[in-house]
DNA sequence: GGAATACTTTATGTATACATTATATCCCAC
DNA sequence: GTGGGATATAATGTATACATAAAGTATTCC
């Protein structure tokens, strides 16, 4: 079989786990449905063994669902569980940027984020945002969090965020949907983007609670634009894949 | 075979995990440690398949650390790693006290919670206090945990508590190390019972911040006895065990 | 006609065989 | 004597076969 060159290293086990990844935020399988792992094999292509283990990471992930009686099922996630989600990250990366703020960090650790937010100032200047924009600007802001966290220099922490921020981020599609359910988009990503710069300023200064008030206000004004989007939308279904911008 | 009835319905991937972990956490297996599906397959007495699951499960547990080249170490922590779990549950657990207190409990939902403050009420009165109350007080310490989490009416931030809350009470030995290591456990123990009493006051008045407050500086207090009492040991293998009592 | 039971079909849990990769040891060459 | 390479061994990744349990359907009896 011709397989390009960067799909032959990873494992049947990773294959599987992310193309039925893809398959559940893209909507294919529904919240609530039932995913067979015979359904999975076919989907992948590899046996059960491998389709099983990506069965119980993406349990772990959260968006599966294990049945008592056996078996996995698509999560459904309410508007609630959302919502709940984006200020339990926020709360979490408050911690962070309080524990890089009193842990220490050099202007050097910070000059990855400082440059993060500056290539993300690059691309909202346009007016309107491209698709190709946004996307972008979306893999730019997931760095940026990512790289908070790690300012904290906590493992336990940083893999507490990475798990919660699994469900928010879990959809790279749906963007579009995202994008048109917020005729206001650029204006909240300029908001969003002056909350990062005060949060690296507050950082920097060693201000560790002002830098972890803002990182949960971020959260707070996230899941208050999310709430508003959804009142103009009634996909509930997509939840996942709207949460996405509110993360910002 | 004669097996007990109770084990007869668990499924051999659950067998596994719990054998292992008791393994793990009992210090049959040190930190840094690799461990072989084969040594798991020979300690089990169970097959690979569901061994492995039990590894994988383990490994998002917390309990054990992927190896890049294939297999599983078990997960050796620092001390800060531990204090900063701790510090970690805190903040969720204070979260989580402030929904409760926003949502709106009711006096009836508290009930439980005082029921359980109230038994450990009659455990700590004993002085010493006895192996056998300590254990009793541990098992409801962390009932009561259990339940504040609930009341936040939060399956996100429940999960995510569940999570946090895996290394800190990972060990179900350990008792005596812990206890002897805090000759004023009983102290220790009376002024938990104050903070918890505290939290469930805050929340039934709907006092959110100060609820979240109080959760969150039980957890500092309990970092810091930790701390203490890590001055006069040097066991820094047994960690997650000693963990315990300090996450009260 | 409806309900209950039995049977069939399907899915998951488990075990094991096979293949591939990593690792360790040993030998040979420098 | 040391370093590198090759071979052998062991461990993981993968696939599949088998068994058991669950679910759905059909048939029969009330």
């Amino acid at each position: 079989m011709a397989e390009r060159e960067a799909e032959r290293s990873v494992s049947q086990t990773v294959r599987a786990q992310l193309a039925l990844r893809e398959l559940i935020v893209s909507g294919g399988l529904r919240p609530g449905e039932r995913i067979s792992e015979l359904q999975a094999v076919e989907v992948t292509g590899v046996s059960r063994t491998p389709v099983r283990m990506a069965l119980v990471r993406l349990e772990e992930e959260g968006l599966l669902e294990a049945i008592p009686s056996g078996g996995f099922m698509v999560k459904a996630f309410s508007e609630r569980d959302i919502l709940d989600s984006i200020e339990l990250r926020g709360t979490l990366e408050g911690l962070a940027a309080r524990f890089a703020a009193e842990r220490g960090v050099s202007s050097r650790d910070l000059e990855p984020l400082k440059q993060c937010l500056d290539e993300i100032d690059g691309l909202v200047r346009q007016e309107p945002i491209s698709m190709e924009a946004f996307s972008s600007y979306v893999a730019l802001n997931a760095r940026f969090h990512v790289l908070l966290a790690e300012l904290s220099r906590s493992p336990p922490l940083i893999r507490q965020i990475d798990r919660a921020s699994a469900l928010p981020f879990a959809s790279p599609s749906g963007f579009v949907m995202a994008q048109s359910a917020l005729p206001e988009a650029r204006q909240i990503l300029l908001i969003g983007q002056d909350h990062h710069r005060v949060v690296v300023d507050a950082i920097e200064n060693r201000e560790g609670a002002r830098a972890e008030a803002i990182m949960r206000e971020h959260a707070r004004l996230a899941a208050r634009n999310l709430r508003l989007a959804l009142r103009n939308r009634t996909h509930l279904d997509l939840l996942p894949a709207l949460a996405l911008i509110s993360a910002g």
